[in-house]
RNA sequence: GGGCGAGUGGCGGAAUUGGUAGACGCGUUGGUCUUAGGAACCAAUAGUGCAAGCUGUGAAGGUUCGAGUCCUUUCUCGCCUACCA
């Protein structure tokens, strides 16, 4: 027997999979469809283990699907576009595309070695033109139907490298890169109206059964709906602003009315743009919006106008009217108003100004004469102080019959509002999709003509050049439509434009005349299991939800309401992390295990000091290149070890030393395997206790499916071992090799989906490699098993009895009583109690 | 501050959802075979006891014949979120 060669038995299978088209995909209406679907990776040069791990989860669950006789798509692309290309073409003087594309050719060299039952036909790549064109087009439709508008909105402009940054490369109020004060600019942008569909994205939440709550919950609070009221406060001072608007949850607080406070960036503070002051406290606002800490702690602080405004249920009281740098512009009217006695914000602003402070809320167990003291109450109760709504219930009944109140007067108006805001799409970037838009002189919008499409990206553009690339392309600008001359836009879309439809592509993804077929969308679409990171948890998995209703809007054809039927979200790849004495961090190629000590390779000085172990990153340089492990150890071991050690939606730990297992463990069952294919050779009929063989298959066919069912991946990997373990002792009894040969061959079927090669292999070292198909339970082989009965006495466990099944109270007694238990137990005893639970236990309460 | 989740051996983690706690793996210990072992194989491995046994799932209560699992209180940790009126 030869050591099982992984190097040559997975590249033999690769090939022949791929000569077999095992994995093509296509319509087959007489079968039931599985999309299988892994957020499609950013092609950034290599693979990393996150993807090792997002991508053999889900070959497990396709070709356990397939197994079973599914119809399975489980498509591959590159999600293309990106500032990462831009910068390293940057660095390098290199074009972006080229950069891409041959990351993308390293990448996918890469994913064929792991073995990933993937239809490489059907990939795409975002970047391409074949792509991004019909994108354009989907983006002219939502214009069409007014789901796309342009507005001046702030960004954070980096004044050296003229260019916009995104929220999370602005660091502590500086550019990640140029490390220039961030400014807030003003500018004109293309926004997709996502709020419109803030109610369906909620209400869709409900249907998503199969999605995990967290991220559910996650998606819930981000569009952040809330039941209010509008209320206008007349005003009066030296300002021609005669009322403000407010948004609150709150309108039974209002006679609590203390203060109103806005934003600074509300329409009144255009009236004191040339108030040093006042611009003054601006800045200081917006510093302290940097930090996290800053706004964890946030202090309130005011900038107080001459303005009075009106409690309009009593116009008698005229309270102060305050900028303040806790009320943010873009939720509800940027304006507030401020009841201190039952709001911890407006407490704190009121105890800082020395405003008044009204209790207007009591708890139920307090009398009328509560106030409130050192914080602001803000639970249930009763109306206090309140005039005609004295003794109203809070919240619910005060805050309703006060809307009714307001409407009445007509000084209010019920209203739901939504945190949720438009999606910004335009990005200052060359490397994504171009808008397909253009401006006269004017700066009058047009859209390009659809026949016009793509819009192609330029190239051999400079990428050195300050500010967007694209608006220094002076002959690319240039466009004549109609015999008139315009200017094309020159930002390009958001990247996750492209990842929010991606999923449709690969239904049709080499129909030239559309994004989608109808007939292709029709069978395969919605994605019966999405797999990615939770990362995406909020931005990418709500657009693309909010997509499939924008392409949904006004168009009956398209009957998808939600993208994703499933969604599982798996955990990432961690390891230790290492520093040398100057806290340098080291890569753990650069160490070595010295007796229980860590210390830097050669050198028996340098200990090494080892840190928690936390998410694979570059910059801690506590990665391990799957390349390399996939070369020392083989694809099926990485497999095994990736999902072996913790459940697919926790962290795992990367360890060597569990690799190393993973490795060995293959080769025990190889040897394993060829005693086996001995025993099955040697053809000895109806010799031996087949029973317990049989038995055990099928227990293990049991729970193997339902670990697949229910993602308990690590769970499949033990039992794996336990099947290894059972049948190394039980191929040493005698066996009827037919009937070994039909168990091997279940058990074969069940290490196919981690184990793929290995499987491949062994089945067809034994012919055992046609018709293949899931394993069913055979109920009777789980029927007619003994059952391990626990006896407990008084609630302790006292014995075990191995019985069969389905007997009775009373046959159980019966043998109890005839046991050395009773001797022991019961002797002189009487029972009070019998519990006896069908196949499992018997608890007998007996008097001490 | 708000939301979500988790606490089980030296470690990663199992437990048919209220019914034998610790499956499986790593590590450790002992042994066998080897020139050698950081290879392979065998055995042991929650704690405590010579043993029968007793104690054990972050802590304290409770429900139950029976609780890792359900309820109440509490502590710790992780993740997400950020003044949302």
């Amino acid at each position: 027997m030869e050591r099982y060669n992984f190097k040559i038995v997975e590249e033999k299978w690769q090939e022949k999979w791929l000569k077999l088209g095992a994995f093509k995909s296509k319509i087959d209406h007489s079968k039931e469809k599985f999309y299988c679907l892994e957020m499609f990776p950013y092609p950034s040069g290599k693979i990393h283990m996150g993807h090792v791990r997002n991508y053999t989860i889900g070959d497990v669950l396709s070709r356990y699907k397939s197994l079973q006789g599914y119809n399975v798509m489980h498509p591959m692309g590159w999600d293309a576009f990106g500032m990462p290309a831009e910068n390293a073409a940057r660095e390098n003087n290199l074009d972006p595309k080229e950069w891409t594309n041959k990351n993308i050719s390293t990448m996918k060299g890469q994913l064929k070695k792991l073995g990933l039952s993937i239809d490489w036909d059907r990939e795409i790549s975002t970047c391409s033109e074949q792509y991004y064109k019909h994108q354009q087009l989907f983006f002219l439709e939502l214009y069409e139907k007014g789901l796309v508008y342009r507005k001046e909105n702030y960004v954070n402009w980096d004044p050296i490298d003229q260019t916009v940054l995104a929220n999370e490369q602005v660091i502590d109020g500086k550019g990640w890169r140029s490390g220039a004060v961030v400014e807030r600019k003003k500018l004109n942008q293309w926004f997709f109206n996502i709020s419109k569909f803030s109610q369906e994205l909620l209400d869709g939440l409900d249907d998503l059964k199969q999605w995990p709550n967290k991220v559910k919950v996650m998606q819930k609070n981000w569009i952040g709906k809330s039941f209010g009221c509008e209320i206008v406060f007349k005003t009066e001072g030296d300002l021609p602003v005669k009322e403000i608007k407010c948004f609150t949850t709150r309108p039974d607080t209002l006679f609590g009315l203390s203060f109103l406070a806005l934003s600074v960036d509300h329409e009144i503070s255009k009236y004191f743009q040339n108030d040093t002051k006042f611009q003054e406290f601006k800045k200081e606002c917006s510093k302290t919006g940097t930090t996290e800490e800053a706004i964890a702690i946030g202090e309130k602080i005011g900038f107080k106008t001459n303005l009075k405004a009106f409690n309009p249920l009593n116009p008698d009281q005229k309270v102060p009217v305050f900028f303040a740098n806790f009320v943010l512009m873009d939720y509800g009217f940027g304006a507030v108003f401020g009841c201190p006695a039952h709001d911890q914000r407006d407490f704190e602003f009121a105890k800082k100004y020395n405003l008044n402070i009204k209790t207007v809320v009591k708890p139920d167990d307090e009398n009328d004469d509560f106030t409130v003291r050192d914080e602001a109450y803000s639970g249930p109760g009763v109306l206090i102080n309140s005039e005609f709504l004295n003794k109203l219930k809070a919240p619910n009944e005060s805050i309703i019959k006060t809307i009714d109140i307001l409407e009445d007067r007509k000084i209010g108006k019920k209203k739901i509002n939504f945190r949720l805001k438009d999606w910004g799409v335009s990005r200052q970037r060359y490397w994504g999709c171009p808008i397909p838009m253009a401006y006269d002189k004017e700066g009058k919008v047009i859209s390009i003509p659809k026949k016009d499409l793509p819009v192609k990206l330029p190239e051999n553009v400079n990428l050195n050049s300050k500010g967007n690339p694209l608006d220094a392309e002076k002959d690319w600008k240039k466009i004549i439509i109609n015999g008139k001359n315009y200017t094309r836009e020159t930002d390009t879309l958001d990247t996750f434009v492209c990842s929010s439809w991606y999923y449709l592509r690969f239904c049709s993804s080499k129909n030239l005349e559309y994004g989608y077929k109808q007939e292709e969308i029709d069978y395969w679409m919605p994605v019966d299991q999405y797999i990615g990171g939770v990362e995406h948890a909020i931005l990418h998995l709500l657009y693309s939800r909010f997509f499939m209703k924008a392409l949904g809007y006004k168009n009956d054809n398209f009957k998808f309401k939600e993208p994703f039927k499933g969604l599982f979200t798996q955990g990432m790849v961690c390891h230790e992390t290492y520093k040398d004495q100057n806290n340098n961090w080291l890569s753990p190629e650069e160490i070595e295990l010295v007796g229980n000590e860590y210390y830097i390779k050669g050198n028996l000085n340098d200990k090494v000091k080892v840190g928690p172990s936390e998410s694979m990153s570059k910059s801690k340089k506590n990665v391990i290149d799957p390349e390399n492990i996939i070369k020392n150890y083989g694809a099926d071991a990485v497999r095994l070890f990736i999902l072996s050690d913790s459940p697919p939606e926790k962290d795992v730990q990367w360890s060597e030393q569990g690799m190393i297992a993973s490795y060995k463990f293959l080769q025990k069952l190889w040897i394993l395997h060829n005693k086996i294919k001995e025993k099955i050779q040697s053809d000895n009929k109806n010799s031996g206790n087949n029973e317990a063989l049989q038995k055990f298959t099928n227990q293990m066919i049991k729970k193997i499916t339902n670990n697949l069912n229910g993602f308990n991946y690590n769970v499949i990997i033990a039992n794996i071992y336990e099947m290894y373990n059972f049948l190394s002792k039980e191929i040493e009894k005698k066996i009827d090799s037919e009937i070994l040969k039909d168990c091997y061959k279940k058990i074969l079927i069940l290490l196919s989906p981690p184990i793929p090669h290995f499987a491949a292999e062994c089945m067809e070292d034994l012919n055992l490699d046609k018709d293949l198909k899931w394993p069913k339970i055979n109920t009777k082989l789980l029927e007619d098993q003994k059952i391990d009965y626990v006896v407990q006495i008084n609630g302790k466990k006292r014995a075990i009895l191995n019985e069969s099944r389905d007997i009775d109270q009373d046959t159980l007694m019966s043998i109890i009583r005839s046991n050395k238990l009773s001797e022991k137990y019961l002797k002189n005893k009487s029972i009070n109690k019998i519990i006896f639970v069908k196949n499992r236990l018997i608890n007998l309460l007996v008097n001490e």
